[in-house]
DNA sequence: CAATTAATCAATCATTCGCTTAAATATTAA
DNA sequence: TTAATATTTAAGCGAATGATTGATTAATTG
């Protein structure tokens, strides 16, 4: 093996994962994956696409080492290979935020199309929820809170938000969260609280964004559920 | 704009830094620049493709935003964008070794066919270089050594090697590094010290992975060359 | 066993990619 | 100004990609 082979085969390798993440779609997989295993099915239509189209993607993900797939009866499920996946897609998108100016224009455009109040400081709402001064919403479907959330958050689904309305304590400010900045449901969720009356706030973050910047959650690891919801 | 066009719209631009992630070329180019500032000449040269496929690989990298480009008379000079493009790809090269274990094939197979003695434990290595037990040598260009290198490191390019023999303390065991895992200089460097009888083995991380994991360098943070540098 | 369901496979097609060769641009040196 | 040098651009080509559609496989249910 000449050193050119040896570059070429080693970059190669590498340029599988890279190819995994070179479609919009497959990051779209990757991100719902990084909350909780799915199905094909579900999947498909989380993201909008045919569900032979979907199966491709996986297996696109899978060849590139970035999945487990498991079949059980009739259905295959999909999840991340392991913890350092969800690690790094934290690390990939957080890399394309900064390097993609554009992402926070459509961002800012986006939410502030759904009446997003000016958006407040995620840094001061985040010293609220440390301070256990706002009461946490996680609006996620509750397979995704099961699989982790973060400690004290309140699993409260979107589809039924409006029908626990009046289990939420009076006079506390809400904060939602949901899987991560391109994550729409946190958004909703505020929208729809307003509308109700309660004072609402959205924090970007997922659960992992959030461990990571040191608040305390049910995971251990990113991406993988932990211990103690087994 | 809907939620559908929001994530589309979002996720195409983060699939813009996968799609620069996605060719062996492009990550080989990463890998050089992550050590140093380099013309397109250059480049072309290190990654043995021709000067115009290389330009084009570089504005496809360029585009997504992961390098800098400045041009000073009639040279080109791409550069890492900032030092979190760096770190990235630290991250990277390790979910890729970690993910695909072929990788790790391939490098036993080449260093083996050169002759590597069985590889010393990279623990105990870096033990004894943290001890200073060792005598640390720098095997890159110099320029790349000047960019950033370990403090203590002495830079003693390949193509000096044999001339500077004499230069060396004796008995004294001998640690090379170069550019990463990836990188053939350091196992060349050993190849040949050993044949001239001196006790050298293999350090395979780069600057920054050693840096990362606590040695103390000259470069203050990944990618970019420290202020004590300039 | 037949019908249903979940997922994959196969064929197709327009698009994009990686690379080559050759021409064009821009800057410096003679 | 001409020549030389560094880089980009353009055109072209075979291979790979992303998506669609319809057939196929495998497991479950009636």
């Amino acid at each position: 093996m000449t050193k050119r082979a040896f570059k070429d085969a080693v970059y190669r390798q590498a340029a599988w994962i890279g190819k995994a993440l070179a479609s919009p779609k497959r990051l779209e997989l990757l991100e719902l994956l990084a909350q909780a295993p799915r199905t094909v099915e579900v999947l498909a239509a989380e993201t909008e696409a045919t569900v032979a189209n979907t199966s491709q993607h996986l297996q696109i993900l899978f060849a590139a080492g970035l999945l487990d797939a498991h079949k059980g009866g009739r259905f295959v499920t999909y999840r991340l290979a392991d913890a350092s996946v969800g690690k790094f897609l934290l690390d990939f998108r957080a890399l394309s935020e900064k390097r993609r100016a554009e992402i926070d224009r459509i961002k800012r455009q986006f939410f502030a199309e759904m009446g997003e109040v000016e958006p407040v400081n995620q840094e001061t709402l985040l010293e609220r929820v440390r301070r256990g001064e706002a009461l946490v919403l996680d609006v996620r479907p509750a397979e995704e809170f099961h699989h982790a959330h973060l400690v004290g958050a309140i699993s409260l689904p979107l589809p039924e938000l409006e029908s626990r309305l009046s289990q939420l304590p009076k006079n506390k400010e809400v904060v939602a969260y949901c899987r991560g900045p391109f994550c729409v449901l946190a958004a909703e969720a505020v929208q729809r609280l307003r509308r109700h009356g309660i004072p609402a706030y959205r924090l970007e973050g997922s659960v992992y964004d959030l461990q990571a910047l040191g608040l305390p959650t049910t995971a251990s690891a990113s991406g993988h559920p932990p211990a103690v919801d087994r």
